[in-house]
Parts: C-alpha cells; structure tokens; sequence
DNA sequence: CAGTAATACCTCGCGTATCGAGGTATAGGG
DNA sequence: CCCTATACCTCGATACGCGAGGTATTACTG
C-alpha cells in the first residue's frame, strides 16, 4: 500500500535527513529504510528520491561522496551542519503542522 | 508563521473536508475556521482555497449553495454522501502517514 | 465624506513537486 | 543465458502551492 499521493511532499526531505543524522548511507538503502522505518506506511520511489537527493545536496545540506563496492557504484550521503540545522528546523515544522492538523481532526470547533 | 511550503499539500483537502462534517460553510470562513481549529499552525490562502473547493465540488463531493447575505455572495458548502466516505479514507491515511514519520523521527533503525 | 479595512468571491502564472516509465550497468543464482 | 537484485540516473506529464492581481460591497475612522 502507498500513501495517497497529495499528502506524501515535503516528508522525503524530512525522512532523508532524519536517517542521515545518525549515519551515512547510498541512495538505494535510503530507499528501504524509509520503508521500514515508517512502519510500512510511507515508500518513496526512485524517481523522487534521486532527484531529492541532488536539490538536498545542491542546497548544502547533504554532502555526497562516491565509492565502488562489489563492482556497483555508490553514493553515500552525509548530513552537513547547515543539514542538521535544516533538519531541527523541519522537524519542528513537522510537529507543529501535524499537531496542528490532529487538533482540527479532534474538534473542528477549537478555539 | 506559515508552514514549509512543501509539508502542506493535501491537508487543505483534509481540513476543509473535516469542518464540513461538522456543518456547512462559506469559502472565507472556512479559511480562518482553519486557521483557528489547527491552534494557528496552517493557513490556507485564497489561491488555494477556492480552486480546492471547486475540485472537491467538482469531484462531487462537495455540494455547493450561493446565497446573498448583507449584498455579499456567499457560496456554502456541505458535504456529499461520498465525501463524507472520501474523508473517512482520508483521515485514516493521514494518521498512518503521521504515524509513520513520528515513528521514523523517533527511531531511525527501527525494524 | 474620503480613505481604508474587512468581507467575499475569483483567476492567472511562476516555480516547484510527484512519480511512473524508461535507461544504463554489474553481480549472482538457477 | 536469463532473470532478479542492486545501484545509479533522467525525462515528461501532471498537479500543486501560492503570491499577485482583479471585482464588488459594507463598515469603520479620521
């Protein structure tokens, strides 16, 4: 099962530098953690994560660095400090916009 | 303050589907219905409400009703009978999705 | 009474996003 | 030898967000 598409944007670059705080991976195994750390609920496919992952970089947020391991090239992405700062921001933004939506779903006639 | 551009797509639908459960309403009032119910965190502009409101409508479900009050046009919407189903499909999505990101945010490695 | 804010609707166009489909290439198993 | 998995990538159609602009009426304010 896949999310409805119109509520899947902004959350990949949340979910990218999330995974990238606690160490470096490739693009492929970002993929499938993802999947797995969301329970199953969120997949992003190859053609968002690839050219998610190069506005991230071209932002200065990620720093890629190549490497060929078993004759497969890869690239391992790593989180700058302009990143982690990113990061915090987005997450706060996360949390205030989903707290806020969990609200209205509890009571439409708040405040 | 106004949310990430990028976090908010598909939670205007979300929202506006949610407050008409409750009754029907104008255009202009459910913007700061909105507003108000997410505790200030999201705000739907004008350039995006309306042309929501009529795909919604558009899409059937959303019925709407203009009505002339103090020499102003008010257009009020009520939900159909599948809106009401589109909501309850929505609103599920929306809470694995949210589900799936705060597990992510709290555990990386996670499964 | 002129000016501005508030109400209430709407569209246009720029930039950006999603994401399926396709392309390239290697390693390994049946 | 082919198929699957790994691993990267781009292209193009479609869609979305949203600021800016437009119209029109009522209501407040100096």
């Amino acid at each position: 099962m896949q999310a409805s598409s119109s509520l899947m944007s902004g959350i990949s670059e949340l979910l990218l530098l999330r995974l990238l705080a606690e160490r470096q991976m490739y693009g492929y195994e970002l993929a499938r953690a993802i999947h797995s750390t969301t329970r199953h609920a969120i997949s992003v496919g190859e053609g968002v994560l690839y050219p998610v992952l190069h506005t991230l970089e071209r932002r200065g947020w990620l720093k890629a660095r190549r490497c060929t391991v078993n004759g497969r090239t890869r690239v391992y992405y790593s989180l700058t400090r302009g990143g982690r700062r990113h990061l915090k921001k987005i997450t706060q933004d996360w949390r205030r916009i989903s707290g806020g939506v969990d609200a209205a779903l509890l009571d439409p006639k708040y405040a």
